[in-house]
Formats: C-alpha cells, sequence, structure tokens
DNA sequence: AAAGATTGATCCTTCAATCTTC
DNA sequence: GAAGATTGAAGGATCAATCTTT
C-alpha cells in the first residue's frame, strides 16, 4: 500500500467536482419537471429538433445534431413513436433512410416542454447577477476551448 | 422575469448549455481514460469509497455516500466482484448487511485509476489560470447554493 | 464497398416489488 | 413492521455486427 494518490489533486478536483454537481444539478432539475408531462431531457432534445426542421428529418440527421449514436436515436424514435409523439415516414428519394416527423399530440408536449424548461432556466439563474452569468459563461468558455484543442504536448491522458 | 423574454431565454439557455457541455467535456475525458485500465467514473467511485474507508463498507453505506438508489450499488459491486476488485463479507453483527472489501487487486487498479484522474483533471485545468479557477468555483457554488434550497416564492417549476 | 437503419450486448441509473433478518 | 439487499422492468447511452439499398 503505497501513499496515498491525489492530495496535489485536491485543489484541481474541487473545481471539478462543482462543475460535474452543477451539472447535475442542472439536469435533475429539467428532468423532475419533464416528467410531469411524460417527457425527459433526451425526448426533448429530439422534440426541439423537429420542432426547429419544420418537417422531416433523417434518423441520421438527428443523430448528427445532437452528437449521439445512431442506435440511440432509433431507440429514442422507438419509444417516441409508442407516444405518437413522432412518426416514421420514408424518405422521399432515397429508401435506404427513414424521416422523423413530429405529430400533432407531438407539437403540443413540445410546447408544454418548453416552456417547463424555460422555467427551470430561469429559476436556477436567479442565483447569479446579469454580470455573474456573463463572468461564468466566459470561464465555461475557456474550459471548452479544450474541447477541440487536447493539448498539444505529450499524450493527454494515459 | 419581467423584461424581454425572448432575450433573457436565450442568455439563460447558453450559461446553462455551456454548463451541461462542460460537464459532460469532463466526463468523457475521464471515462475515456479510464476505459484503459478497464474502470469508469462509477466504478472508481466505489474503489474511491472502499479506499477511503481502510476496511469493508456496507452496501448501503455505500450507496449513501455516493447518493445513489441501493439498486445501483447492488449492480456495481456485481461487476466489480466479478472483476475480483471488490469482495463481498457478512457483516459481523448484523446478517441482513453486507459488506464490500477491496481486494490487493481492486487496491492497485485504484491507485491506477486515481493518478489517471488526477492527470486528466490537472490537463482540463490547464486553460484556466489560478485566478480563474477560484472564481469558477465561486460561482459554481452560488449556483449550487441553490441544491438544498429550492426558492420559496410560488410553486418552483410545473 | 459505403451509407442508413436496426438489432443484440453491455453499462449505468432509477423505481417498484420481493426476500430475509431484525 | 422496518431495515438491508436483491431482482425485474425500464430509460438512456455506446459499440459491434447485421441487413438493405445505393
Amino acid at each position: 500500500m503505497q501513499s496515498v494518490p491525489e492530495l496535489t489533486g485536491a485543489h484541481e478536483a474541487s473545481v471539478l467536482a462543482r462543475l460535474e454537481r452543477a451539472g447535475h444539478l442542472v439536469d435533475d432539475r429539467l428532468e423532475a419537471a419533464l416528467a410531469d408531462h411524460g417527457l425527459s431531457v433526451a425526448k426533448m432534445a429530439v422534440l426541439n429538433e423537429l420542432a426547429r426542421a419544420e418537417g422531416a428529418l433523417p434518423l441520421g440527421g438527428l443523430a448528427e445534431r445532437l452528437t449521439c449514436a445512431r442506435s440511440n436515436i432509433t431507440q429514442l424514435v422507438d419509444r417516441l413513436e409508442a407516444e405518437s409523439l413522432v412518426r416514421r415516414v420514408p424518405a422521399p428519394g432515397d429508401r435506404r433512410s427513414i424521416h422523423a416527423q413530429l405529430t400533432e399530440a407531438g407539437r403540443e408536449r413540445w410546447v408544454a416542454g418548453a416552456a417547463t424548461m424555460a422555467r427551470v432556466e430561469a429559476d436556477l439563474l436567479t442565483r447569479l447577477s446579469a454580470d455573474e452569468r456573463v463572468a461564468l459563461a466566459a470561464l465555461l468558455d475557456r474550459l471548452l476551448s479544450n474541447e477541440l484543442a487536447p493539448p498539444p504536448p505529450g499524450p493527454p491522458a494515459r
């Protein structure tokens, strides 16, 4: 049993730990509020894209916009279709492709869900002043700048 | 929320959206790095508690420390035990209770995993100065102050 | 062969129901 | 009956393999 790892990590971890907790807090609040409408964050993401598209979208396109695996979309749409919130329609030109479309019920649920999400988000941000929101956004942007540019020197982490 | 609904809405969402993305970024990096050791963030959380405990912990106690459902621990420990990283031992005084204990292999994997996590975390924070880290932590704390005190006036969100 | 979608396996998480022990 | 743990069902996500169409 060698010496306890971390210690130097304590300082760093605390910032990232807060970040994780904050992310989960937002997630949990949204999930809980959407559950009242029989919705979830994952379902709302699909409904959102479909509503913004003002028409049908290929399943692969949905996967791309939500940056997730195509098989994930297959199952998500399965559940949404079982609830009649979304409909699968054959793609016009290409018989390989399948498009997803909002139903009337789906559009109504989306409206309700979007209103709920906006309320939860506004609620969470009441603790921060306008200046603080700007400052937080800026700091997160600097952290996120990492996303497309993994540091050059040495292997990232192994 | 009395002024310009659309604009403030977009503004709020962008801060929260960044928060979610940042949270996922951290998660994904940790998950990818730990995968090289056959570990995951969830498994590391269990290993961490067991290592800190310097002995055996009841499964219910683990669920409490990780603030998750007890059934989650059951399955997590199932998988860890299948890999011989953790061992289930009968609790001394109470025949209802079962304790989990790190094996030697488990302790070794934990050491490797902890080192990897520390590296990933340090790596992610290189983009922020010491001052920025402090500022970010403070802002997140204010956001988190919401956690145990859901605003009193009016129904939270429905 | 490559693109689009699905299926099957696995992991992570929760809830409700169950079983044993207290 | 209540506490501790497990099981079963389900949502959510990923990857590898498969099937159809291009």
